[in-house]
RNA sequence: GCGGGCAUAGCUUAGUGGUAAAGUUCCAGCCUUCCAAGCUGGCCAUGCGGGUUCGAUUCCCGCUGCCCGCUCCA
């Protein structure tokens, strides 16, 4: 602290400078001046992605019953993309405006009246300067002058900070010309006029087979959890699963994103982990439980039950997934949740939470926890073709049991219920109808397709969360009583890429040396060591600290029995984020540290 | 995509129209009985491409990348 410059290096710049000096993150590309958008991950990044992928797996699949894994293709029917609505939202025509750079749907603008008028450019007095010729238009009743200062007021908002005060912008080289009717060619909310419109496809693409021409158009999933809702059956049907149950999938996912920032956050390459959670509806529950748990505050949710609808299991897994990332060091403090509301929910999604982790550029998603209904197995099911509904012998088991009269009473229920959703949502009663009938049929033979609960987490975002939360700085005095900083890397030691340093305390003795060797041989086979002989002790250590090695091993004049028997064979053992030591038998040495890096 | 800023060694910085300096890191050797010690030696840089010039790291233009603001984030 005593350099006045270090305190105004930002965070994620010191961040990004220690992932590249250490070798977590690079730049890819780098030597041939690097592309945006993408990055490649060192020794360290490499390990630690690992053990954060292989933590999650572990979670996710391995310590349970009810969850399958899944490695599909990154490449896949482009129909698949058509089906999900990626094609659809991702490659419109777009068109922008020239006053604000906002875009538009190119088959979305509403026709306006008014009048064109052109500009030669806009500046400001303070140096500020847009040379770039644009027009907007005047509309119908729009007094001139408002008009120019909503102009000055978009193009500030474009401009950021270099331009100064919106009074102070100048509009130059007014020029009035045509008055339009029913104009597409102006942006609905801002008038300014549009550019022409070109294809903006945020999917990555590429061309599959020998001809490469355009029908071979194949592209790079946008997501990894359409694979699973299309490899849905083909599980369903060969891992003697009953629902509910979950297909989980750890991959890259490719998007061709306008603007990549913050560092590894938003980047064109990124890896996903996905669990989609297929359950039963409501109402197949209420069939044959007679009711629907209903989430209320403070409700058990630590083990599953057998009556649980949508809204109990979307909870349970925001709360495994919250228990999931306190084993990793990410605890209440740095987390935080945002709850869409109906307005932020997309039109098929039920519920949705974002797990927020407070990053040093902001509070940004992690994770989104969504209740998406059985949107995507009915998209897949229309666009393929293909029936994706399953059976359940259980319900159709209740289903029979039934008299007529109670078949009949559930199904008005049903549409009832149906009607009232339907309605609140703006669509028809007869809509509402003709879907609720046939899905009582099918239910009440004990068929339906199921519905889902997606938790969707970023690993590299995962990883960039870890790495900011670990940076560390102290400052300490260096035994010259010169003050210093010690920067170190508190990763939770479950996940940290090397577990442990072993070092001779001096390397001018093969005794020491050897038993060292000795030391890391035992251990390397437990876990990641890093055997490091060169310069002082205290400067190993201070390198160990520095990628987040959790614990070092010295072997000392006592390991050698030179202070006694009854510490031969015994090293000294140092934690990282105290320093503290302690003597450890050899022999206990690997007990000793898996059990604290659990 | 728009606007602004930045680009010199692994990192942090200095400097210059005439062959680029330092600290630190790193490597090697010596030394060193626990927290970046010391000594000696060594490696390593002007993002890329044009232009102006006898000569460009320096001035100009373009590109690329990074950062900030807008936009985008299904």
């Amino acid at each position: 602290m005593s350099d006045p410059k270090s305190k105004e290096v930002p965070l994620m710049e010191k961040i990004t400078s220690l992932c590249k000096r250490r070798g977590f993150i690079f730049q890819s590309s780098e030597i041939y001046g690097g592309i945006g958008g993408f990055w490649d991950y060192g020794p360290l990044g490499a390990d630690l992605k690992r053990n954060l992928r292989e933590a999650w797996w572990r979670t996710m699949t391995r310590e349970r019953e009810d969850v399958l894994g899944l490695d599909a293709s990154i490449i896949m029917h482009p129909a698949i993309w058509k089906a999900s609505g990626h094609v659809d939202t991702f490659a419109d025509l777009m068109r922008e405006c020239m006053l604000t750079n906002k875009r538009v749907r190119a088959d979305h603008v509403e026709p306006q009246d008014g009048t064109v008028l052109h500009y030669e450019g806009a500046e400001a007095p303070n140096g500020w300067k847009m040379s770039r010729p644009f027009h907007a238009l005047l509309r119908k009743g729009e007094h001139i002058e408002s008009f120019r200062k909503r102009v000055r007021t978009l193009l500030r908002l474009n401009a950021g900070e270099a331009a100064g005060d919106v009074e102070s912008i100048v509009l130059l080289g007014e020029a009035k010309s045509e008055t339009l009717e029913a104009t597409v060619d102006f942006h609905p909310e801002t008038s300014g006029g549009l550019t022409d419109a070109k294809p903006f496809n945020l999917m990555l693409s590429t061309l599959v087979g020998p001809t490469a021409t355009e029908e071979n158009r194949a592209y790079l999933r946008p997501e990894t959890a359409q694979a699973i809702f299309v490899q849905f059956k083909n599980v369903f049907d060969s891992s003697r699963v009953k629902i509910p149950f979950g297909i989980c999938q750890i991959g890259k996912a490719f998007r061709n994103e306008v603007t990549p920032k913050n560092y590894t956050f938003r980047s064109r390459e990124f890896e996903q982990m996905e669990l989609e959670f297929f359950i039963a509806p409501d109402e197949a529950i209420r069939l044959v439980h007679g009711s629907v748990a209903v989430w209320s505050e403070g409700a058990d949710l630590s083990t599953p039950q057998p009556n649980w609808g949508w809204q109990m299991w979307h909870r349970y897994w925001v709360d495994q997934r919250t228990k999931f990332y306190a084993t990793i060091g990410l605890g209440p403090d740095v987390l935080d949740y945002y709850w869409q509301t109906s307005a932020d929910l997309a039109h098929y999604a039920r519920a949705c939470v974002d797990i927020l982790f407070k990053f040093p550029f902001g509070t940004e998603e992690l994770e989104g926890i969504a209740a998406r209904g059985n949107f995507d197995l009915t998209q897949h099911q229309v666009h393929s073709g293909k029936s994706l509904e399953v059976f359940d012998d259980e319900l159709r088991t209740a289903a029979a049991a039934l008299s007529d009269a109670e078949k009949e009473a559930f199904t008005d229920t049903v549409i009832k219920e149906w009607v009232a959703d339907y309605t609140a949502k703006g669509k028809s009663e007869v809509e509402a109808r003709t879907a609720a009938i046939p899905f009582c049929e099918k239910l009440l033979k004990g068929n339906y397709l199921p519905h889902v609960i997606e938790p969707s987490a970023g690993l590299d975002r995962l990883a960039l969360a870890v790495l900011s939360l670990a940076y560390t700085e102290e400052e300490k005095t260096d035994v010259n009583g010169k003050k210093e900083q010690r920067t170190l890397m508190k990763i939770h030691p479950s996940i940290a890429p090397i577990k442990c340093g072993v070092f001779p305390l001096l390397k001018n003795r093969p005794e020491l040396v050897n038993k060292a060797r000795e030391v890391y041989a035992l251990l390397k086979k437990h876990f990641n060591c890093f055997y490091d002989e060169s310069a002082a002790i205290g400067r190993r250590y201070a390198r160990q600290d520095e990628v987040g090695t959790p614990y070092g091993v010295t072997i000392d004049f006592e390991t050698l029995g030179e202070k006694g028997p009854e510490l031969a064979d015994t090293v000294t053992v140092r934690e990282r984020d105290s320093g503290a030591q302690e003597r450890v038998k050899i022999a206990d040495l690997p007990a000793y540290l898996l059990a604290r890096l659990a």
